[in-house]
DNA sequence: GCAGATTTCTACAGCTCGTAGAAACTTCAG
DNA sequence: CTGAAGTTTCTACGAGCTGTAGAAATCTGC
């Protein structure tokens, strides 16, 4: 239950960059923007898509004001962990997997993590 | 291009497990055994799926020999880092990513993951 | 009560995946 | 060389997901 379209990623990304929620009609708005005058898409389009999300657990909705107000139901950078830990959680030797995984990464990051590690965050 | 189905997956964790190359034959056999008597699939579907995996790039095919002789194209651990690239990939901060991922993360790997850092890997 | 905005229902085309038969091809025995 | 048995390729279909949206139902303020 991971992989979203491009119309279904585009949506969750204008509703994880806003600080408020959005109606059905800003994301249309707002998806014609992105993409140019190429993209005029139908509001039922967008509702369909945010109903598809809602059902996926992505958005959440609010139902008492007329034009529904979704918003993203968790961060960007919360899913995107769920995404990793998706994709090992397939990985028998997970420290395998991180070993060659850290490998690859930049040393600015390296030295991120480690400042992670290291710190007392584990409280 | 990361998702498989579940036979597309099942295949290439036997081809993964196995040291040795298989055919469609060996590995229709091992299915069946795994899944239990249940599963008897035809060796067209496995060579199907084998076709498929093999234009994804994720599996090698020996024409020579009769029987064609299918490995995987890459170790199970390279290709769950390939996908957790890709799931970072469209992540724009990739240290908040990184952090909270971090976070998750149980003390053993956290400690195997300083480790892996502080060694003198990147030659 | 109605017009206009909004939401729900229904639908379809394109793609992927599981599944496999039919047809073509290869190879070995005789 | 010829045919049978094994192997591979071609073609196909149904189900599920995604983009797309019209039709119909519903709401809301005037």
């Amino acid at each position: 239950m991971a992989s979203l379209g491009d119309l279904e990623r585009s949506v969750m990304d204008l509703l994880w960059d806003s600080a408020e929620p959005l109606t059905a009609n800003d994301l249309r708005d707002e998806l014609a923007a992105n993409a140019g005058a190429s993209k005029e898409l139908a509001v039922t389009t967008v509702l369909t898509v945010l109903a598809r999300l809602e059902k996926k657990g992505l958005v959440e909705r609010e139902r008492s004001t007329r034009p529904h107000r979704y918003t993203a139901s968790s961060s960007r950078e919360d899913h995107t962990v769920e995404l990793l830990n998706e994709a090992l959680g397939n990985a028998q030797d997970r420290e395998a997997v991180l070993a060659r995984f850290i490998g690859g990464i930049s040393p600015d990051e390296a030295a991120a993590l480690r400042a992670i590690l290291d710190s007392p965050k584990s409280a």
